[in-house]
DNA sequence: CTGTTAGCGCTTTCAT
DNA sequence: ATGAAAGCGCTAACAG
């Protein structure tokens, strides 16, 4: 028995009317009598016919979906953005074909490339660090993009973000006002503007308001996972740090875990604030004060955002920063 | 200016060869002259030529993309399991659409009837409990289907999960060792065959093999999430429970941190193993002792064996049981 | 309100 | 080894 599809053609045939017509009432065009929409229904309904999107695609130059470009879906920060992304997608009717890059040059670019060719109708891209080989396929294609938690200097495409500078301004501030005189800035790679520039200089911005000199030997660069926090321990009790500004949940909670397994006791001798506010966060004892980030928002705001795009709807900011907040929990004083 | 879109037909008429010979080249068939190939491939250079996968598709009824229904990838087990999918699609040249379903019965009919509308060449489904619709569907449709960490009870689509009967066995049998009399059975619907009917059926048989009788009040039933873990306190204590299995990780460190926020020793006064060894389970204090599953790899193997099935290879079996393993930390004595 | 007619860009026999 | 031509299933003018 062989895979017989029924087409919008069987429908026509058995309906007694055009292609075109039933085109119509399968897209919900008006321009349709309503006895005739209805003896076309019910063809559907007993052919059990499913219009081909692939088709459909083809013929309109519309595929509904959207391509997401993400560093890592097993990540909890970007998982909640994927999140955001996928439930905004489903409100306008759009899927998400998902891509993991691992914030990999090559495999960005590939995977791009892939995605155009299956004309996306748009994408969203999450990622350190926006090489210029990316910017340059972005603006090259017509597709519409949307960066999420991610930064371009150059600000050809829409993004949303928090303020990622007056939140680490902030956070630093709290941390020296408590009394510390040395802070460690941790975060992850420097070449990510987010952490390079924005974050750097929320943290530079608040040390010079209190008249404290900067001090390179308290920036640290790590990965973003728990190992790393753990391995960092040593070099920042050494570098003689009562305190931390942490670019990433699961590297504070590795930091905290590896200075309380050795009786350092937090945070009467050494205070944290990350920057995630995730679930790790709270289950560590002592809870870490975190930055709260709206990331499923920020999912949700970028699709929407790119919807309008897509839609070719007038924008009146193509980058869109959300609301930040400073969550105190037991990592502080 | 136009979005001129340069086709297969633009190659073929710069390289004065025909569609067929471009589509050839393009598609690495091998019966090319390698100078007419060599001539091809430079037209195809110069003109940027990029084929179109919609096209593509509708001539060859194949996407190379499969839908992935998860009920939530923000959730660590399930974003686990669909890294380990989409690294192995990657590797097969197949791009995954990823759809949450919220193990929402209505969101999964409809999400799987846009997949198929999308004439993806696959499905990989992930669900607590597969309702009769679906998996009337899911025989009715051509679509080779896949069941990533789920148990289809009725065995007509392949699956790959761990052996949860004696795994759970395993784990109560330790607490039972260590000289708990009250056992606590924690998981998440018993709907769902995972813990109604396997899970269950392994706590029972560590009681019966240890002549215990099964106590009704020591099962409970919550959502997978550590607020859920935190409300669940009061019923536990009140139980008289000294120890507990418990089937996610969230749950079980909420548990966890209300039992020791309120004074409760762990592991000297309860007991508790959980299930997934994520970094939730490590990052606690106590770290908790877990069953651990090869979450990525139950992804990868599951796409790994949906590729055999599109590609209609022989299949030796079509339900995949992975190893698990016990890893002892510091909720068990 | 409904039908006709071209394509959309590519794959795939079938010839040659 | 290469070309010609017929679709794949649907949308979108354009008529009427």
């Amino acid at each position: 028995m062989e895979k017989q599809t029924i087409t919008i053609y069987d429908v026509a045939r058995e309906a007694a009317v055009s292609m075109a017509t039933v085109s119509r009432v399968v897209n919900g065009n008006p321009n349709v009598k309503p006895a005739t929409r209805k003896k076309v229904l019910e063809v559907i309904e007993r052919l059990d016919y499913r219009p081909n999107a692939v088709a459909r695609g083809l013929a309109s130059k519309k595929t509904t979906t959207v391509g997401v470009i993400i560093p890592d879906v097993s990540n909890a920060y970007f998982a909640s953005l994927a999140r955001g992304i996928d439930d905004v997608a489903t409100m306008y009717k759009y899927n998400i074909i998902l891509a993991n890059s691992d914030g990999n040059d090559v495999k960005e670019v590939n995977v791009l490339n892939t995605l155009l060719a299956k004309q996306v109708d748009g994408i969203i891209f999450m990622g350190h660090h926006l090489t210029e080989q990316i910017r340059g396929e972005f603006s090259r294609s017509k597709t519409p993009v949307v960066l999420a938690g991610s930064i371009d200097p150059d600000n050809q495409v829409g993004s949303v973000n928090i303020d990622y500078e007056a939140a680490t301004k902030d956070a630093t501030n709290q941390l020296i006002k408590s009394g510390n005189k040395k802070v460690a800035f941790i975060s992850g790679s420097l070449l990510d503007p987010i952490n390079g520039i924005q974050r750097l200089k929320g943290y530079k911005e608040a040390l010079k308001d209190n008249n404290i000199d900067f001090n390179e030997g308290l920036v640290f660069e790590a990965e973003y996972n728990y190992k790393a926090g753990l391995a960092l321990h040593d070099r920042v009790v050494n570098s003689g740090a009562t305190a931390a500004v942490v670019a990433d949940d699961e590297l504070a909670v590795g930091l905290l875990n590896s200075l309380t397994d050795n009786g350092v006791k937090v945070p009467e001798e050494f205070e944290i604030i990350t920057s995630n506010n995730s679930l790790f966060s709270d289950i560590a004892r002592p809870s870490v004060t975190s930055i709260s980030q709206p990331l499923y928002d920020i999912g949700a705001v970028s699709m929407r955002l790119l919807t309008k795009l897509m839609n070719k709807e007038d924008i009146d900011e193509k980058d869109i920063v959300l609301p930040y907040g400073l969550i105190q929990k037991q990592s502080t004083k």
